[in-house]
DNA sequence: GAGTGGTCTAGACCACAGT
DNA sequence: CTGTGGTCTAGACCACTCG
């Protein structure tokens, strides 16, 4: 383990996931922390934020961090998890279909959410996934060509982001959501196992590299009866 | 103003919100920032860590911080923003409704949501939110007696965060939300304006205070034409 | 008063980008 | 090479909780 902090904080998440502390207790002291790691108290405080951040403990001036029922809310994802991802953490059976894998100027609402150039090439991905036998969600990817410059459709099959993170070594860094129900298109209808809903679950998706370059919009479309998003909130400080 | 860093984020984020500093610069370094509010460089790094995490930064090893374009995104709201607090922002006309305010044993179902014990009073507050003529949200509010002793019509038409906040002096902490979309109820059909929508989208929330309890658990049904949500994730490390 | 977490400092060494 | 951000340390003082 390269950084001490995240030593610190893995080694806690465990024995938290493992019961070895239970919701309700406090942890140790952050001095006692210090001791136990060999550490300054500054390292065990970032390990401890962390904790904080990602909903395992609340920290409670003069009395101690307190460990939180995580487990409650612990399947999915306010994030970047992919689908395939997602579909792993479920264990449910599901497969992805490819409909469309092109490479073309951008189309004028595309590039705007992108801020692009005029002339930069787009590729578009196009994918339905299937759970349980149906259809549920459709993708729509527009992804910067010269930042990615070859896909295939086996790579599309697979995951995306597993290809443009271990392959091409692009780091990405994070993302702004937004989402909306809209009414079903043609192409909801063509792709999608609707039943009879009349409407989708939209969410939107821009995607930042480590190096702040807004590289790839997402559009993906949910049969509103499957969809779940769990979200995790701090208060801002004033 | 009591803390540095926050002094340090505030400023920063006020020439970033004025333009001073344009999308696509980079931040003074933390070296000259550390000359340029007197402080140290720790101190310094906090603030933009904050900036960071609100997405007005992005920083780069060995390049600089980034200003982002934000913009773009920046009315609502991922997290504890209250209905009020909204409707103020986004200037509109709205109008609060108060349909229900009463104090029960908590129900069956409910009580498993707020983990409470079995003889635990509630309030239970039901409004209905109207913008611009239209009830568009109905929020079903259940706390704490213990934790809130007192309410009333008029605190329920105003803004119960603001009261719990300010007036009880409770520290609200952070909230998880859920959100799924589900088939309208009977209770939707008498209190929003629903036109001819089959469906709401619901978001349930978990809200906590400072000292890690659980006081509060909300329903919040909305129009799903006029349902938006906007989420800023960071990627968590490895 | 003793113990807790919150803030701040001054300094060190490292990893990375651009020249 | 220089300048940038990332990590880590040792120590200080403060604000809060609880017995």
């Amino acid at each position: 383990m390269k950084n001490k902090f995240l030593f610190i904080y893995n080694d806690l998440v465990r024995m938290i996931q493992q019961g070895k502390i239970n919701p309700g207790d406090t942890l140790p002291s952050e001095h006692e922390l210090t001791n136990r790691y060999e550490s300054s108290r500054e390292t065990v405080r970032k390990a401890l934020n962390l904790l904080a951040q990602n909903g395992y403990i609340q920290k409670v001036r003069g009395k101690g961090s307190v460990v939180l029922d995580h487990g409650k809310f612990e399947f999915p994802v306010s994030g970047l998890t992919s689908f395939k991802e997602l579909s792993n953490q479920l264990g449910q059976d599901f497969q992805t279909i490819v409909h469309e894998l092109s490479l073309e100027i951008a189309e004028e609402g595309v590039r705007e959410h992108l801020q692009c150039k005029r002339d930069q090439k787009l590729w578009k991905v196009v994918r339905s996934r299937q759970i349980a036998g149906e259809k549920i969600i459709l993708d729509k990817d527009y992804i910067r060509e010269d930042l990615v410059p070859a896909l295939s459709t086996s790579i599309a099959e697979e995951s995306l982001y597993a290809y443009i993170e271990d392959e091409l070594k692009l780091d990405i860094s994070f993302a702004k959501k937004e989402i909306v129900v809209e009414k079903v298109t043609e192409e909801d209808r063509r792709y999608l196992d609707l039943l009879d809903h009349e409407q989708v679950v939209v969410i939107r998706s821009y995607v930042y590299l480590a190096d702040a370059t807004l590289f790839q919009f997402t559009e993906s479309r949910h049969r509103p009866d499957k969809f779940q998003f769990v979200d995790f909130a701090r208060r801002t400080k004033a």
